[in-house]
DNA sequence: CTTAGTGCAAAAGCTTTGCATTTAC
DNA sequence: GTAAATGCAAAGCTTTTGCACTAAG
């Protein structure tokens, strides 16, 4: 369950600019291991590792790592934002409707944009975000 | 700009099963002249034709709305949620970066669901919900 | 009359901000 | 030593909840 990397981690920090710290080496860690976490859960992960940690770092940390590209956010209509490292790729989300859980679904082309708007608009379209909505395996045979 | 038709607004919220009240009649016309209008500003202009009405009215009539399908509720990451019309047919969404501006885009196929994930992972797929993020075009004239 | 809708107030949930302190470089 | 990261506290914003009151059916 435990990838420790910590030397690919800290390399990854430092080429992206970022100073290498105990927290945030936990922080990108628990994104990398997790499937689609929300702030909450990695502080909770985080804090497992390392004791305490807070709010607000993991916070600014998650939002540096966005920026440096190192995570990627991702906010289906009604959820707190998840964080995943899957970044670069070009792919979409599955997300249930009853809960919450999402998947990575690759997109058919591979290569952004994966879609084209019927019309642009006029808009200089740079990126298409694709939820998928639906009942995981799960809640199907659960409920009705 | 005004587009009163008091009796289609009154008519389609009994068929819903709704009560039709003056708040409600205002909210729903204001969300069918407007252009993805969130509920801050669904409050000013329902303020505006009949003096006041709380907040908690409108998130109740627009969740109402919502659920009779009468609206239809869009949520880009990052902004708060907002209201249109159109309903039932399949158009996606072009989001601008820089201000906002919400444009609805027709889907080429027209049918939902109007994509299929290249591996529905088990789900019941029944949306596929598409934004496209860019630059609008007056924001392309304004910055670089 | 009965139930739905409204207003008022308060709180919840997620996220951001400010400032002093600590730490990486 | 300098700039970045952290902790702590507080506030911001959107949205929800509870309850009494009013109005639609």
């Amino acid at each position: 369950m435990d990838t420790d990397r910590p030397e690919d981690t800290a390399a990854e920090l430092r080429s992206a600019g970022l100073r290498v710290t105990a927290a945030r080496l936990a922080i990108l860690d628990t994104v990398r291991d997790g499937d689609h976490l929300d702030v909450d859960s990695v502080t909770t992960k985080v804090r497992d590792r390392l004791g305490h940690v807070s709010f607000q770092a993991v916070y600014e940390a998650l939002h540096a790592f966005t920026a440096a590209g190192l995570v990627r956010r991702i906010e289906p209509a009604g959820s707190p934002a998840l964080f995943e490292c899957r970044v670069g790729d070009n792919h979409h989300h599955l997300v249930c409707r009853q809960c919450g859980r999402v998947t990575d679904v690759d997109c058919v082309t591979g290569e952004p944009p994966c879609l084209d708007p019927a019309d642009d608009a006029g808009y200089l379209v740079d990126e298409a975000d694709v939820t998928f909505w639906g009942i995981c395996p799960d809640c199907r045979q659960d409920g009705a």
